[in-house]
DNA sequence: AGGTGCGTTGATGTATACAAGATGGGCACA
DNA sequence: TGTGCCCATCTTGTATACATCAACGCACCT
């Protein structure tokens, strides 16, 4: 019962989508309607909607009569969003913990076992995907469909600067240790446990470096 | 170094906005472009746009080549979205305690007392604007302003549906001891206690969460 | 009588034309 | 030589015209 014909400003938001998220195009490009437009081979109109749409997802930034740039994510305001996102996700972890059903369960095990795999292999690509899938199983598990859209657009938002996360030698290891921790966590239904765990997974800083970058006034960092 | 001039689609947005929020827009109310456009003196374009901003902040719902509708909550998203807000706004609460300086403190005492005026004066349109003020000041208390964001935006949705909860007789002193205690544990510097007061505050639970669906008009809720 | 199919109608989706503001370069002047 | 103003040009914002699809009603068939 949703839509039946995708239109075509929809079509336009998934393509510029991709190519933010596959780096295509990166934060400060600019996004010219005309060029995007004959791109695609359509008028303004439905590029203009396109932008709209990702703009107020949070993708890009639209200053009026300026003109849309991919969005250009300042230091504190990236620390801010893994704040929110540890919380976000934690959350998504405590009520998978107590709401996931077996099937749901069973799912979440493999998953890992896909992540043990590409570890293995040293495959980061391959790494990198199955870690989405693992932490959207997470977010459907907590039954709980406004808590999941918004973490997810806050993994989106994120997305083009996570990515360099896992250059960190070790980091595969580390985070597939902390995976395996999550899960057993809501595998023994151990709520509070299953939170913490994946608290401290997304947000590995810590809250004293945190509280310290977001009380310094604007403009002291890019 | 923001925009100069409000494009005359944000114009319209805040437009419809205000009569989602005042009432004069009711969930389920279909929002037709041409009498819209009409209504404002302006071509289809601007209300457009304006109604695409309005979809992706979930405030209405469009269907591809079916219109748009202000946005109709089922009663077990209701539930969700309350959950949600809980644990943001109780983060908030938890961030401001840590974070919150002198002013912004002094700034909250007023803000706690102007409440206190509209209940002696039994001024529901009164404490409800002032009730937004609170959480507002709460919401930037944190210093976080994708969370301020994020909780704003959720409060928003979910205006149109928590408009008749003050009604309930008794409410407004009760919603007005719950702020003062929640005011009390951030100038104490009480980080959880104010987390732990204000999910309270907002996740009504129990027989007040039924009471507060009981009262919904009809229609509200499929 | 009920259901199915087609055409009409009116909305939304898209294209194009026009208006208006913003940027950048060149020129004049101090 | 440096500075500031002005104009040209390009981009975005808005209006309007056209295309396209979905809902609705009627007729026809079963």
């Amino acid at each position: 019962m949703p839509r039946r014909t995708p239109t075509r400003a929809d079509q336009l938001r998934r393509a510029l989508e991709e190519d933010i998220f596959a780096g295509r195009l990166k934060p400060g490009d600019r996004l010219d309607e005309q060029s995007i437009a004959q791109r695609f081979d359509v008028s303004r109109t439905p590029v203009r909607e396109a932008l709209r749409q990702l703009s107020a997802s949070g993708l890009i930034e639209v200053r009026p009569r300026q003109g849309a740039v991919v969005a250009v994510i300042t230091l504190p305001r990236l620390v801010e969003m893994f704040e929110v996102m540890a919380e976000l996700e934690a959350m998504c972890a405590r009520l998978a913990a107590r709401r996931m059903n077996p099937a749901e369960r069973e799912a979440l095990k493999r998953v890992v076992r896909d992540c043990e795999g590409f570890e293995k292999k040293i495959d980061l690509e391959g790494y990198y995907a199955a870690n989405k899938v693992f932490h959207d199983a997470i977010y459907d598990g907590s039954h709980n469909e406004v808590l999941a859209d918004m973490t997810r657009s806050l993994h989106r938002r994120t997305a083009p600067y996570r990515r360099h996360q896992l250059n960190r030698p070790g980091r595969i290891s580390e985070s597939l240790a902390e995976h395996k921790a999550v899960v057993d966590a809501i595998l023994a239904y151990d709520a509070d446990e299953a939170s913490r765990l994946m608290a401290r997974h997304v947000n590995v800083q810590g809250d004293v470096f945190t509280d310290f970058i977001s009380t310094l006034p604007q403009g002291y960092v890019a």
